[in-house]
Order: C-alpha cells, then sequence, then structure tokens
DNA sequence: CGAATGCTTCGGTTAACGTCGAACTATGCG
DNA sequence: CGCATAGTTCGACGTTAACCGAAGCATTCG
C-alpha cells in the first residue's frame, strides 16, 4: 500500500535490544569479535551467533575471518548516522536507559564515534577550524583549504595516504547531544589517531567515552581555541 | 550492559510494517486522520489506534484534534530526518518493497519531503540557490544572504510570517535518493507552497511524488538555473 | 433525542521471534 | 594427534505483540 524502500525492515533489524546493543558497541569503530559483542549485548554466544547473521545479511554489518576469530564491524558511515540519528531521537525523549551518571557527563564532552571525534569537544575542534578558514564548505561537501592542509601536516597529520582513498576526506556528523556538526571522514579519524598517538586522550575500556589528560586537555585548547 | 539513549526502543517503534507505512505516509507533511491512516498501513481502524496511540506515548507523533476527527502528523522535523537516514540505508540494500516503476522515477524526480521539496529537483533548487550566493553557509546553520531575501520576496514569499516564528528558517533536508542536500525549513515549506500556488506544480494524490506542469517545468529551470 | 460516524477498549487467537542447552564444525596450540 | 577455544546449528520453550470481532465512548447532524 505504500511505496518507497522497506524501511521496517531495517528498523526491525535495529529494534532488537541486543542487536541495539552490538551496534552501539560497535559506533566506536573498533570491530569487535562475536563473543565480546555478545558479552555487549548480554546474550549467549549462540543467540549472537544468530544476531550477526541477521545483521549480516541486513547489509549493516560487514565482518572479516581472521584465523579463528571473526571480527564484526559497521558496514559503513551510514549506518553510524542514521544510528546517531536514533540516539537523538531516543535522548529527546528522555529515555537514556541507564541514569544520567558521571559516565555521561565524560560522554557528553568527548566521546568516539565511528573512530572520529565527538562530543563539545568534536563540535569544537570543528568550529574551531572552519572560523580558521582551515576547512570550506559546500552544501553537502566539506574540505581542507590550503591553510588547512599546513595546519593538519603541523600537527603531524600525513594526507597523502587519506587524500588517496576513495572515501571522502571530510565528512559532517551530526551530534546527537551537541545537536552540531563535528568532523568526520577519514580526517576525522586521523586527527583523532593522532591526539592518541600524542598521548592527549586515551579510550574509556568499556565505554565510548574518550578521557582527555590534563596536559592534553591544555594541548587541545591551544590547538583549537574557540 | 550498554550506556547511551535507548535506540532499539525507538528502532522498534518504527520497526513494525504498519507503524512504518503510517510514518512513510506522514512523511509528505500533511497531517492525515486516524481512520486514513488506518487504509495507508492496510490494518483495520482499531489495530491502527493502538499503532497510533504507541507512536504518540513514542512521542514520534503529533496529534491534534478537530471535531470528531483526530489528526496526526510527524512529531518534529528530526523524526523526518531520521526515517530518511533509514530510507537510505534500506534503499541501498536494494530492498525496495515496490519493484522500481514509472512512480518511482517521478519519486526521485520530485518528491515532498515533510512539505518541502526533495529530489532531484529540490537538490537543484538548493545549490542554484547557493551558487549565486542566496543561501549562506556556516556549520549546521544556513541563512539567507540580502540578495537571497531580495530573491525570495520577488519569487512571492514573504518573509515577515517565516522569520517571526521560533522555527529555524533554513535547514539542511539530505536526500535519500540524491545523496546530496535539499532546502528543508520554514523557507524550504514556504517555497513549496508558492510553486504549488503558482500551478507549477500539484501533488501526487496517493503517493510522494511531486508532478510539475509543462510550463511548470520551465519556470522552474529558469527560476532555478544550473 | 436517535442515527451515523470516528475512534477506543476488551478479549482471545495466532504467529513470530528471541532465548538457551546441547550437540556439532572449524581453527589453533602443544 | 589430542585438547582447548571460537563459532554455528538444532530443537524446544516462553514471551511478546500484532491482529480482528465486538462492544463501548464521543461527537456531529438531522
Amino acid at each position: 500500500m505504500r511505496e518507497g524502500p522497506d524501511i521496517a525492515r531495517v528498523a526491525t533489524l535495529i529494534g532488537d535490544p541486543a542487536r541495539a546493543n552490538m551496534l552501539t558497541a560497535l559506533m566506536t569503530g573498533k570491530a569487535l569479535t562475536a563473543s565480546e559483542l555478545a558479552a555487549e549485548a548480554g546474550v549467549t554466544v549462540q543467540t549472537a551467533s544468530t544476531h550477526l547473521a541477521k545483521l549480516l545479511d541486513g547489509e549493516l554489518l560487514q565482518m572479516r575471518k581472521q584465523g579463528r576469530h571473526k571480527y564484526f564491524a559497521l558496514a559503513h558511515a551510514d549506518v553510524a548516522a542514521t544510528i546517531e540519528a536514533l540516539m537523538g531521537l531516543a535522548a529527546g525523549q528522555g529515555a537514556t536507559r541507564t541514569r544520567t551518571g558521571p559516565k555521561d557527563a565524560q560522554m557528553r564532552q568527548a566521546r568516539v564515534c565511528y573512530n572520529h571525534l565527538a562530543g563539545q569537544m568534536g563540535v569544537q575542534m570543528f568550529t574551531s577550524m572552519r572560523d580558521r578558514n582551515f576547512i570550506w564548505e559546500r552544501g553537502e561537501d566539506l574540505g581542507l583549504t590550503p591553510q588547512g592542509e599546513t595546519f593538519v601536516t603541523g600537527f603531524g597529520v600525513a594526507l597523502d595516504g587519506l587524500t588517496a582513498a576513495r572515501a571522502p576526506l571530510c565528512r559532517r556528523c551530526l551530534d546527537w547531544s551537541e545537536r552540531r556538526t563535528h568532523l568526520a571522514g577519514s580526517l576525522g579519524r586521523a586527527m583523532l589517531a593522532q591526539m592518541e598517538a600524542l598521548a592527549w586522550v586515551r579510550r574509556d575500556k568499556g565505554s565510548r567515552a574518550l578521557l582527555f589528560s590534563q596536559a592534553g586537555q591544555r594541548a587541545f585548547t591551544a590547538a583549537f581555541p574557540n
């Protein structure tokens, strides 16, 4: 009776609590094994196995075998974007499952979203770079200006490998907590990777929160002033 | 076991075929009565009633009573954006429920998305206005330049009423078929309304497709050249 | 006031699906 | 080659929730 793509199919796929937990866990961008995902979702491995098969079939996940392990990751950035959108809706109706604790504040300040920096600090990095004309915008497209390339290279990120890939260098990602744009794409991932290499920040084990060191925090505000 | 908003709850809500059909039907932006939605979804009114109650409870819909009718609409633009994102995923995996027919091509060319123009022509309108400096962009924010205000007013849209409202004048909306930005927000709605008033275009009854007349098509390309 | 229409609530049936224990296959290690 | 670990398949159970018929409110109209 209706036209258009079958939205119910994919929504049902995401709608199961176990599968939603798996997807949320994968929002960090890190690939996880089947048993790790089972633990994340709070189900036995055999249940997890069927869920993962469905997610693969629905093309929400990609998988690669490595020895006797299977590593799962989100299929592509669109999946991450859709999940962020759903989080935005869910957050709006105040239905955070766990009561908001210290972890939650941490998450709002800085967290990892599909391997790039999100939260207040993610937004700050983006706006700071844009306001200094390091990033140009044109509709949905983003890119680095010449000054931006200099800045990024000076920051320690090698652009050669990034621009060679067919994935876009810069991408917009809408933050579900801030409701503002932050930087995604291969550059967004590289920037976060470099901050980790500089020991500004480390990932919280078992959540998406990012923990900045005191020195890292200072260096960050110096590098990306408001 | 997991942190963050309860994404499964809202996804389950969208995941039922009947409810998904209702939401899709409401993507036009038009408010529909309970029985109309029942027909759209292909269920009896009593089943539709329970579904609608759940969608209201989940804050995906808003409702207003009018006489012995109840009119339902999407709660806010974020809901529409999320559904578009899901459509993008579903379309990607080639799972369009109905075989692609002439209707489908029509839909890709021009359709209504939450009361504004979407599809190829929606994208064209946006890019054309942006390239002529009628619209400025700054991160997630959009707005009309002085030249843009002149143009829009000349087009027959009164800006006074729009800017007074607290809803944003310009908004980005990501097209699921084109994967490009088109113009949403109150201005996007007003532009489409004006095109309908000028009889450039009329809505296809029973689908989201927009049917441009020959003259309307010509006038459109003149007003929004590539 | 009835009669008609739009929507809701109740009860009971049915189907789908998530869940786990147990048995099975595959890979790696000593 | 055994043994351990990672992942899958099978079967049975239980819960959930969608569905409709029928009866119940609410609103409008003659």
